[in-house]
DNA sequence: CTAGGGTTAG
């Protein structure tokens, strides 16, 4: 297989594996029946008239009897002269269905005969680009742009904002872009003001967001149902829902209606507080509102039971949607399946990946990396290799979700050497979270020269850290003993964010060393940030005081020093 | 051409 160099393949893996495994297997056989209920039970080679498995298979064969015919035209037919209009209309109907591959390959093509695209098709290079999270390419393409002097236009800059919104420095960014963008002569229009509310809300600056919303109205420009929307999500996502709850009712009142995508990110959210009577009477009222449930939505409630182990809820409401006329989506099949993974019908599922063809489906990598996720969890490691090989076989491309239940297969078998192999491969595109995972397990394992080395090739490749990495590497650190690097390494992590439950995890390696002189550093460092010091903090210098012997202490002075500041003394 | 929602991983 070509994404593993110089290893052996997972094939040759799994059979190292079953080799060890068969003397056990050997010993199973010869034992009394009692033995084998702890075995896990063999794959089923026939499907069982299970009433879910059933049910499955009904959803899709009614996914594949509604299945559109191909809307696009075949990739890669021969180039022909077209007008650029046409170009662009080609260009998003394939940036819509996420080939950006495609999308460059007929900008390319455009070039030939018109060397200096409109900004209209570089737009819409630049966003598919954008939506494929390419954003060296973004930001590449858009210097090209200027540069050939194709002058941006508005969308333009929205893209940009766009191809950050989930970055952690993105407030930086826009609050550099805006200016640039109204002296370029570019006047941010709703879309643009949008987009700043919806990264600042991702970034939970909701403050900032509702700033962002008075300025549009200053403006004159009346904020959009997606306006809102973006802070329904935002106040969700912190789990404040009645807020949220507040917001939608509000949004009624002041003549921008709450619609489809509103009522799911609330209805998600719903889900997630176990609040699923609310959700009932939402969708009950839904019709006086004026607005009609989805196959998002079905699949959002269906999700939300899935996630809260109500299966039979999930399954009935696949009944809910047939009788609403409502077909099921490759996203409501894996959902199902996922079900199905979780109902101890794991066997099942397997069985049905396994027919997927005959059934009338095309499993994409969700419905491989559900089963295989089981798997792991079940230490089926070499199930889980077999589903990778398999997967592979059919031509899906892996994701990084992929590659990350593989690396966690491998480490939960002691694999750890050939997890990395993994790494080194190039055409695995690592992201946070493989590395993480990775890194965990290099930091269980005590090997905190690999958790280095591989902390340092993760910044060589540009992958952000985030709050779980600096988590291990804190820990990393604190393990070795080497306390006020990990301070460092803490007031880094403030670049991406200021994250408490890190300050009360470094506190807690430093009392239990009774490091009060790091403790200080580490309150100092805080506060000449400009940041309030939590609680825990101030109990953990107490508690470190107490553990050293109050009086003893010399840096008495320093601590009184502290909690006058804290307290606004000074 | 551009703004808000759904499935998987730590």
């Amino acid at each position: 297989m070509p994404w593993i160099s110089n290893s052996p393949s997972p094939s040759a893996a799994a059979r190292a594996v079953s080799r060890r495994r068969r003397p056990f297997a050997r010993a199973v056989k010869q034992s009394p029946p009692v033995i084998q209920k702890f075995l896990p039970p063999p794959p089923s080679p026939e499907l069982s008239s299970d009433a879910k498995v059933s049910a499955f298979c009904a959803a899709v064969a009614e996914f594949s009897r509604c299945r559109p015919a191909s809307p696009l035209p075949s990739p890669g037919s021969s180039p022909s002269r077209r007008h650029p209009s046409a170009y662009n209309a080609l260009m998003t109907s394939f940036s819509r269905s996420g080939d950006a591959d495609e999308v460059i390959r007929l900008f390319r093509e455009l070039m030939l005969w018109h060397p200096i695209p409109n900004a209209l098709c570089y737009n819409t290079l630049i966003n598919s680009l954008a939506v494929a999270n390419r954003y060296d390419h973004v930001d590449k393409l858009f210097d090209e742009m200027v540069a050939s002097g194709v002058a941006p236009t508005t969308a333009s800059y929205t893209i940009l904002l766009k191809s950050r919104s989930f970055d952690p420095n993105f407030i930086e960014y826009a609050y550099k872009l805006i200016p640039l963008m109204v002296q370029s002569g570019c006047q941010p229009d709703t879309s643009s003001y949008t987009m700043l509310i919806a990264g600042l809300c991702r970034a939970r600056r909701m403050d900032e967001a509702w700033g962002v919303l008075d300025q549009m109205v200053e403006d004159k420009l009346l904020p959009t149902v997606q306006s809102y929307t973006c802070i329904v999500q935002g106040y969700c996502s912190e789990g404040r829902i009645k807020e949220a709850k507040r917001l939608v009712a509000r949004m009624e009142g002041i003549g921008c209606p709450p619609d489809v995508v509103t009522h799911g990110i609330l209805i998600e959210a719903l889900c997630e507080a176990g609040e699923f009577h609310e959700v009932e009477k939402l969708l009950m009222e839904s019709e006086k509102k004026g607005w009609k449930p989805n196959e998002v939505i079905y699949n959002i409630y269906m999700n939300g039971f899935c996630k809260a182990g109500k299966i039979d809820e999930s399954f009935r409401l696949l009944e809910v949607m047939l009788t609403n006329e409502l077909h099921p989506t490759i996203v409501t099949l894996n959902i199902l399946f996922e079900c199905l993974c979780r109902d101890s019908k794991v066997w099942e599922a397997k069985c049905l990946l396994e027919r997927s063809a005959q059934l009338g489906w095309d499993p994409d990598v969700f419905f491989y990396n559900s089963l295989m996720s089981r798997f792991c969890k079940m230490n089926e490691l070499v199930c889980v290799l077999k589903l990778f090989n398999d997967l592979f076989k059919k031509g899906i491309n892996p994701d990084s979700c992929t590659f990350t239940i593989v690396i966690r297969s491998l480490c939960k078998a002691g694999m750890l050497r050939r997890a990395k192999c993994l790494f080194s491969n190039s055409s695995f595109a690592a992201d946070v979270v493989a590395f993480n995972t990775l890194l965990h397990e290099f930091y269980r394992a005590q090997e905190f020269n690999e958790v280095r080395a591989l902390y340092i090739k993760m910044i060589s490749e540009n992958i952000i850290p985030n709050k779980f990495t600096y988590c291990i590497m804190i820990d990393t650190l604190c393990r070795e003993r080497r306390y006020m690097d990990a301070i460092d390494c803490f007031l880094r992590s403030l670049m991406i964010g200021f994250f408490p439950d890190l300050v009360i995890r470094l506190n807690n390696w430093l009392v239990k060393a009774g490091k009060l002189r790091e403790i200080l550093n580490l309150a100092e460092g805080l506060l000449c940030r400009g940041l309030v010091i939590d609680v825990s903090v101030f109990s953990a210098l107490i508690r470190a005081l107490c553990k050293e012997g109050y009086c003893k202490s010399n840096d008495l002075d320093r601590v009184c020093l502290l909690l006058e500041r804290m307290l606004g003394m000074k």
